[in-house]
DNA sequence: CTGTTAGCGCTTTCAA
DNA sequence: TTGAAAGCGCTAACAG
């Protein structure tokens, strides 16, 4: 292989020890007098020694790999995630492999497999799939897994609560003396999209028990559904929906709130509330979680930035 | 090390051979009979078999690894094309490693060393550092580097020729009866921002060609060097740019362009003319060097995009 | 055409 | 506390 730096073995002779000796220092393993050790780890820093990964993984190490697969990176809360991942892994001395599934089943479990292969640490997944078989699958591979914007049931996840956002949300929005509210759904299909159904469901709950005026439709529907006559609200549940709607609720002097407070809402200084994910909480427990085992499953903390919009 | 899969060692075992002749089957090596070759095959297939990219890095194959080097995620130029190398890469089994600057040089040579650490067998970089000391250090990698975004002057290059696609943008803002052209120029710091540098110096140039009134600003500044009076437009070298500044655009009836065409222009149906780029062929340009060799360094077509903003 | 052998850099056991 | 040796899965060189 192309030699990059300096090994172990190379150490060793310098040093005048065994290998295995070099492996004791280097690794802060015991049964190692912290003489040899010190001048061990000088020479290491000297000549800028780092492990090679590729041998520790196949002599039974880690791997230093995290694999991370997302749908794409269209909608910003991908891209934020995703840089947050990697800049804490990165912290870790860890590196992201990162892998697009479009939303499609087959293609996400070949990048799963794709990683699995690759001996990657640990993965983070946010899932088109679901299901028991696809859950035992996850399972079967024996590394640390977590999911993030879907759920599965038997697999962590770590995010926000939909339900109690969605229902502050609502709240909120009621108390600001909206009278009729309309939800801007995205396709569910059959894929997973747990997060959106926890979502809508929180809002038909808190409508019922608010006795709110309530409709919910698709983002082409949505001004068919306004009532000029009332004060609307557009609630969207995720942001790119929200920016694009945000002309209709000019035009009609509608309230209109988004999920996810992706930075482009802060970037392009759009007036849009919206509802704000401590994604860099989230992917300090997800690396946490895959480096060092920390389990920390309670849900992200929420909250509402306030723009004006509603 | 996790055993995911089957092993050469194991098929040469099942088919009775050594794991010589395995190589060579499972290599398109030559020195192997059709018939041992397709038993081999067979068998790997049956089992299921991939190559484990660590033993094979480690012995001095190839590592199936590409580093991404960018800034960050948020200008969303850098998310398609991160999106799109990472597609290519996949088509050729290779995995993409992605990592930040953050428009620090530091952390850009701390990125790059750590991915040639990891015997990456290629890198693709959007350099924020320069010069010829620079430009030493990636040349001792000896790995295939290929720039974008920003250039450098001994390494490979892959993206849109700046120079023309400005002066043709500018042309055609005039041949639109423009009479003031206001750049919207970004902080250029000390870092590399030869793209910028590239397009502001070809705004320059065509603007004193075609005998033209302009004005070069931040974008703080933008809206004071309108003049009401004329008929103004706005060039910013950057999407993101051009969607700030779009409420100005309305408000003086002025015209503006961006560059780059997000993707996120169409989602949010923003009436907003942009320098296209065909970042697909970019990638796979990118891919097709790194992997393969293939040196085709001719500038990307780029192409103008009308929504009706000028 | 095929087998044997050595070695990549590291971890891990077992002896000393 | 240290050394020696084996082995991870693969490639490469040489011999038959």
């Amino acid at each position: 292989m192309r030699r990059n730096g300096i090994s172990t073995t190379r150490i060793a002779e310098i040093c005048g020890v065994s290998q295995g000796t070099v492996d004791r220092a280097l690794n802060n393993r015991k049964g190692i007098s912290s003489k040899t050790k010190e001048k061990i780890l000088a020479v290491a820093k000297e000549y800028g020694y780092r492990p090679n990964i590729h041998a520790r993984c196949i002599a039974g190490g880690k791997s230093m790999l995290i694999g991370v697969v997302v749908f794409d990176l269209n909608n910003q809360y991908f891209s934020d995630i995703v840089t947050s991942i990697q800049r804490h892994s990165s912290l870790k001395n860890y590196a992201t492999v990162i892998m697009f599934t479009d939303k499609e089943r087959r293609k996400e479990i070949e990048c799963i497999n794709r990683l699995y292969h690759m001996s990657v640490d640990g993965m983070v997944i946010c899932p088109c799939g679901q299901g028991e078989e696809y859950e035992n699958y996850l399972l079967s591979l024996g590394i640390p897994i977590v999911t993030i914007g879907n759920r599965l049931n038997r697999i962590p996840y770590i995010g926000i609560d939909n339900t109690l956002s969605m229902q502050e949300t609502v709240e909120y929005v009621l108390d600001r003396g909206y009278q009729r509210l309309i939800y801007v759904k995205p396709d569910l299909q059959e894929k997973n999209a747990s997060a959106q159904i926890e979502r809508l469901d929180s809002f038909y709950q808190t409508c019922k028990k608010r006795n709110t005026e309530y409709a919910v439709t698709d983002i082409l529907h949505a001004e068919d559904n306004i009532r000029p006559q009332k004060r609307n609200a557009l609630i969207c549940p995720t942001d790119l929906y929200a920016m694009r709607l945000m002309h209709l609720a000019k035009k009609y002097h509608a309230g209109i709130i988004g999920f996810d407070n992706v930075r482009l809402i802060e970037e392009l200084s759009l007036p849009l509330d919206s509802v704000a994910y401590d994604i860099d909480t989230a992917a300090k427990r997800i690396v946490g979680y895959i480096v060092e085992g920390i389990s920390v499953f309670t849900p992200v903390r929420h909250q509402l930035v306030k723009r004006g919009s509603v």
